[in-house]
RNA sequence: GGGCGAUUAGCUCAGUAGGUUAGAGCGCUGGUCUCACAUACCAGAGGUCACCCGUUCGAAUCGGGUAUCGCCCA
């Protein structure tokens, strides 16, 4: 076979981000870029990450929430900031203890073989192995977090946090222990919070029991959702308004099935329009019952075990059985007794675990509580008057209902993993008071009244005492209980900084500036956030929040693993780039929106990046080294530059200022979309095309070097506009560019350059406007060109015809712009008639293309026509207008110029497109 | 039941301070492998801005209502 050389293309033709990313993610971190330290020249900027949970694998919400948080910290650590961006994970309690009780299973162990201790020392291995993972997903996306920083919620330090604030709370009055109803997960086995309860609408139904009445004939029928909790009743109740049952008030019923005779009460709490006005009392297992139960002074039974099994509260024959063949079997209980009045199709919401989806059982138990109200004022107030900013700000009302409307937090949970409550108990004083087994009193709890403050046997400390303050004895032993995950999240802010240590970190980064999240934990973490930072830091933890969208599929829903229509990023990535991904999302998130997302819209992103990498090729491989050295962009304001160039660079500077702003008031999108107009549309389309020209066939050698150095210094500020949104991309390209000597612009990175200013002595209102004629009248060309069937290769004639002087001598001057973008042998200027020639106007200058012959009358006349038509219709609207005597008083009168403007334009193309009509139908 | 939001081209979205010829990408149609890019270039078609009423000289934009969809809370 014959040796064949082939010469390798110095760049390829198609951008390949495989080979570039992995590489700078390497090079900025090895070399340090991502870390920030206390600096006083700079201003701090702090972003605190989301901390992902342990178990979680990348999503694409990750995707959006974290590609917004690198751009933010990318632009102001380009901007002269310190920025630092907080990364690290938490210990998702209940989520982690599952995955590894699952493990267990397959081993055939739970883990009550492993012990507390065994337990948890095999979460931590699982989490050395995995507990990482997320994060180094994230860089793959090109995160630029300060990773020497990495935090977890378990570690020692934030560990300390969380003891010092259970402790100054429980000192101030704000956490304190009580039986209440809370939401209990029967497979989990663990309290939750309200927020962790998530309702769901379910369609069920509503079971009309009858409860026969003790001293008289008939029954009192009551209405319930969950059938099954009846054997737990031990009150009947009415509104004591409603008329029908005032006489059975004071009475009693007997509960069918366990014959138990309850008490008919009366309370205000009961909806007489609901079912039929009379409702069971199951004080053990509903938040409502358990008030009335309180307020009548009824019995607390509890029928259920931890697991959702029934116990013996609700007699042998129910005995063992789970809560759900339990309804089933007391219904068809009480359909033989005949004790079923009416069965109607109900749809209620019911609270599901948020960790696992199980149904969750209100159930009364003894936990630790947050008391909110007091910590909720404050809050309030830091949103109220600003200091806290939501972005978009409607969600400041979701925010504020919660606030107002908030209940006490639970925060005790029954797993193994997570913070231990810092809680002891002397076994002497506990024995001596009767208190000695804290386990949980399931079984006929009595209502139990909230305590605080000091009590006998129970030290709340942040180490645990040697021995008892109360009498001295050394036998002390902690709570069993964990604390909620989100008691160390809402110290993530200032926790990660050190807190509760004083140190510079904490001074300097403290408090931070934005927080990207999305709304869905508004109420888990941003709420308390700020309740913990106005409490332990007397200051808010950040000044904006910004909230991105949920992400959708095309078809609007919701992602999840079950639909199948949730993408790996990971896949996303690897095919398309992370940069493609990172600007396909900004582009498409809407401002406050949810987002429809599809695979193939990461297209766009792709073909943007090969664009700009393209853009790029062809500007390196023009540069010669005997071009060198180049015009310093300060130099350029001196040089004769061309329309072109003053074009392009008002445009630059008009989109440097655009994305300032739009990054400044986090619009991302616009953001996004202003740089593709400007890199595709201005630079590409336009400016490349023109400038190709010197650059093949300069008219004197110095012009190629200025055409270049134009070109060059455009599309470099361009890289750094765009790197906060695709760093990899541009910091691939600005590296190739620095082989090119020009050492005023190449001292570092483009991670670290400064990101460009708008310069308003580059905006060039006059260029502007002279390229608007070239380009309108180049678009009139090759829309003729087109419709007539022009081959592509063929060289067009063009006649100018009328217009103002200034038009003609824009065009003159430029006549050489118009020959390369609407490929013409030459253009003419003269206002005599041309016959068989197509034709259009253009800002009142007339067009015409010479067809000699080729002209399609037909077709010339139907494109006129309907030009004709579409003018016609403006010029109808502005006649009217300015035929309105109440316009011409009550306008602004800039507004009627314009319209005068607009009418005389109209009528003179409208003249002139009825000329060239006449003129073909003539030939 | 209460609150919030959405409704603009076939699809996904822009539309900043009421006055612009209502825009972009994708898709579609026609033409081009033109010396950076076919992940491209050029051109074209496609919209009674959900509906009704009102405010205004003027409404996609402001107000009220209706419908549909979505989210949060109870």
């Amino acid at each position: 076979m014959l040796e064949v050389l082939v010469v390798p293309e110095e760049i390829a033709k198609v951008y390949n981000p495989e080979v570039v990313e992995d590489k700078w993610y390497k090079y900025w971190e090895e070399k340090g870029y991502f870390h920030a330290r206390v600096n006083p020249d700079k201003k701090p900027y702090t972003v605190v990450i989301p901390p992902p949970n342990i178990t979680g694998m990348l999503t694409m919400g990750h995707i959006l929430n974290n590609t917004i948080q690198d751009i933010l910290i990318r632009y102001k650590r380009m901007s002269g900031h310190e920025a630092l961006w907080m990364p690290g994970t938490d210990h998702a309690g209940i989520a982690t203890q599952n995955v590894v009780e699952k493990e267990l299973a397959r081993e055939g162990l739970t883990r009550h073989d492993l012990g507390r201790e065994g337990l948890v020392q095999r979460i931590w291995e699982w989490r050395e192995k995995y507990g990482g993972i997320i994060l180094e997903q994230l860089r793959k996306l090109g995160a630029s977090c300060d990773w020497e920083r990495e935090r977890f919620t378990m570690d020692e330090g934030l560990s300390r946090a969380v003891r010092m604030v259970f402790v100054k709370l429980y000192e101030k009055g704000l956490i304190y222990k009580g039986s209440y109803i809370i939401n209990w997960c029967p497979r989990c086995q663990t309290a939750l919070s309200d927020e962790e309860a998530e309702h769901r609408e379910m369609k069920s139904h509503l079971w009309y029991i009858k409860y026969p009445l003790k001293d008289a004939r008939g029954f009192i029928v009551v209405a319930t959702t969950r059938p099954e909790t009846m054997l737990g009743d031990t009150g009947v109740a009415v509104n004591p308004k409603d008329k029908r049952y005032q006489q059975l008030v004071g009475k009693k019923a007997i509960l069918p099935l366990l014959n138990r005779k309850i008490p008919i009460i009366a309370d205000g709490f009961v909806d007489p329009a609901f079912g039929t006005g009379a409702v069971k009392v199951t004080p053990a297992h509903d938040p409502n019952d358990f008030d009335v139960g309180n307020r009548h002074n009824l019995p607390f039974i509890c029928v259920m075990n931890e697991d959702g099994t029934m116990n013996e509260n609700a007699g042998p024959n129910y005995l063992g059985m789970d809560r759900f063949a339990c309804r089933e079997a007391v219904l068809k209980d009480l359909e033989k007794d005949k004790l079923v009045a009416k069965v109607e199709d109900y749809a209620h919401s019911v609270g599901h675990c948020y960790r696992c989806g199980t149904m969750v059982e209100p159930y009364l138990s003894e936990q630790w509580f947050v008391r909110m109200k007091p910590l909720a004022k404050k809050a309030i107030a830091a949103v109220r008057d600003g200091r806290v900013r939501f972005h978009p700000k409607r969600w400041e009302k979701t925010y504020f209902h919660w606030l107002e409307n908030v209940r006490d937090w639970c925060i005790s949970r029954q797993i193994w993993w997570g913070h231990r409550l810092p809680v002891y108990y002397c076994r002497e004083c506990q024995e001596e008071t009767g208190m000695r087994n804290l386990k949980f009193k399931m079984q006929n709890a009595k209502s139990k009244i909230q305590k605080s403050g000091i009590e006998k046997g129970i030290i709340i400390a942040k180490t645990k005492p040697e021995k008892c303050p109360y009498c001295g004895a050394g036998e002390i032993y902690q709570d069993e209980n964990v604390l909620d995950t989100w008691f160390s999240s809402w110290l993530w802010p200032f926790s990660t900084l050190g807190w509760p240590e004083e140190n510079e970190d904490l001074s300097y980064f403290f408090p931070t500036d934005t927080l990207v999240t999305a709304p869905d934990i508004i109420f888990f973490w941003v709420a308390r956030m700020i309740m913990a930072s106005l409490e332990f830091m007397g200051e808010a933890p950040f000044r904006d929040v910004y909230f991105t969208g949920m992400i959708r599929d095309i078809q609007g829903r919701k992602l999840s693993k079950s639909l199948g229509n949730s993408p790996d990023p990971l896949d996303v990535i690897a095919s398309y780039g992370a940069d493609a991904l990172r600007f396909t999302m900004v582009s498409i998130t809407p401002h406050g929106q949810d987002l429809l997302y599809a695979n193939e819209l990461v297209e766009m992103g792709r073909n943007f990046a090969n664009k700009i990498w393209n853009a790029s090729r062809l500007i390196l491989m023009n540069l010669n080294d005997e071009d060198l050295p180049l015009y310093e962009p300060e130099e350029l304001k001196s040089a004769p530059l061309e329309l072109m160039d003053r074009w392009i660079l008002s445009r630059l500077h008009h989109t440097i200022g655009s994305v300032t702003r739009a990054l400044d008031n986090y619009r991302f999108n616009t953001a996004a979309k202003a740089l593709y107009r400007f890199f595709w549309g201005d630079f590409c389309d336009w400016y490349l095309e023109l400038v190709k020209g010197r650059w093949y066939n300069p008219r004197e050698e110095r012009d190629r070097r200025l055409a270049l150095s134009v070109a060059l210094s455009v599309l470099e500020s361009g890289l750094k506009l765009l790197h906060p949104i695709m760093p990899f991309l541009t910091e691939e390209i600005w590296d190739k560019l620095r082989e090119k000597d020009r050492p005023s612009d190449r001292c570092c990175p483009i991670i670290v350059f400064p990101f460009p200013k708008a310069r308003k002595r580059w905006i060039d209102p006059g260029a502007e406007e002279e390229m608007g004629l070239i380009q309108g009248v180049v678009g009139a060309v090759r829309n003729i060109r087109g419709v007539m069937g022009v081959p592509p290769g063929k060289l067009a004639r063009l006649v100018v015809r009328g217009g103002g002087e200034n038009q003609w001598d824009v065009l003159k001057a430029n006549e050489s712009y118009l020959i390369q973008l609407a490929k013409l042998e030459g253009v003419k200027f003269d206002g005599k008639g041309i016959p068989q020639a197509a034709s259009a106007v253009v800002e009142g200058l007339e067009v015409l293309v010479p067809m000699e012959g080729l002209i399609d009358i037909n077709v010339e006349r139907a494109r006129l026509e309907r030009e004709l038509k579409r003018v016609q219709v403006l010029l109808s609207g502005v006649d009217q207008k300015l035929g309105n005597k109440e316009f011409l008083k009550k306008a602004p009168k800039g507004i009627i110029e314009r319209e005068r403007k607009k009418q005389q334009d109209y009528r003179r193309t409208c003249e002139k497109i009825r000329e060239n009509l006449a003129m073909i139908s003539n030939t």
